[in-house]
DNA sequence: TTGCGTGCAAAGGTTTTGCATGGCA
DNA sequence: TGCCATGCAAAACCTTTGCACGCAA
């Protein structure tokens, strides 16, 4: 009932489309905004169309390649390539943003999901990572400030 | 060192601050846009400027008055006034935002103190609670759906 | 050949900024 | 009086939409 949604966009393979997917695998684990992906091809001499990479990347998130992450209100939305497989739970991976810098820190560890352990055991709040920011004041901000 | 941040911005009690506090304590659990604070006061014909609500409802954010959600990139901020006790004991109190029915949960948890704590410790994040927003399912979405 | 994909231009909508004026302390 | 707040107009910004053309199947 569900699988349709993921095949049912089923689309061309287009040159632009392969380059970008490529691109994003090869970067896994990172994040970019739409402007940073047209920014990558533009320099490397070949570039995409802005309004395609938004195409492009919103039905890969259907289709549950790619995460998205609406930050902030104002900010430009994040992308990240996940895969296939992960497509289920990204248990560990958090998200912070220095309030300063404005920096996205990606964050993997145990104690989060601890965390999210204990909010759903004891507070019988189920937390979505993917929504969920932390706010704060990184490292270097800290330091610096 | 820190209360500055509450205090520093200390600002004049102007008409339209005191107006726009009273309508948003009035109106304590539910949330606005800017619009919709622009379009209740126009319509009692004592109309605010847009740009002064954006101003003023920004500070009570640093204030620790209000809590600012961004639902999603696209659609305007929401905005909530939670009121200052809560701000009182910052290192237990957070806030959870369910996604489904919208309700916002105050929450009292050693735990998350504790959390906060390794943030700090382990990766040199300082969290910055009133501003941090846990989304969610909360248990009666849960049950419900 | 059919119809989706592409990309330019322009629109849409939210939020910010510049600046002169007005009001608090 | 000094300084912040206000609000209008305009800019900045991200994202979406319209449309003609190109390319995959």
């Amino acid at each position: 009932m569900q699988e349709n949604k993921i095949v049912a966009r089923g689309g061309y393979h287009t040159r632009q489309r392969e380059r970008l997917l490529a691109y994003l695998e090869s970067m896994e684990g990172t994040h970019f905004t739409v402007s940073d992906i047209c920014d990558h091809f533009r320099a490397v001499g070949d570039a995409i169309g802005t309004t395609t990479v938004y195409r492009q990347v919103e039905r890969m998130v259907d289709e549950g390649l790619v995460q998205k992450y609406h930050i902030d209100a104002n900010t430009p939305a994040c992308f990240e390539y996940i895969g296939k497989k992960q497509s289920a739970d990204p248990v560990s991976c958090f998200h912070c943003k220095c309030e300063k810098c404005g920096a996205l820190i990606h964050l993997h560890c145990d104690e989060i999901a601890a965390f999210k352990e204990h909010l759903s055991e004891h507070h019988r709040f189920e937390l979505d990572p993917v929504r969920t920011v932390f706010y704060g004041i990184c490292e270097h901000c800290r330091m610096a400030g």
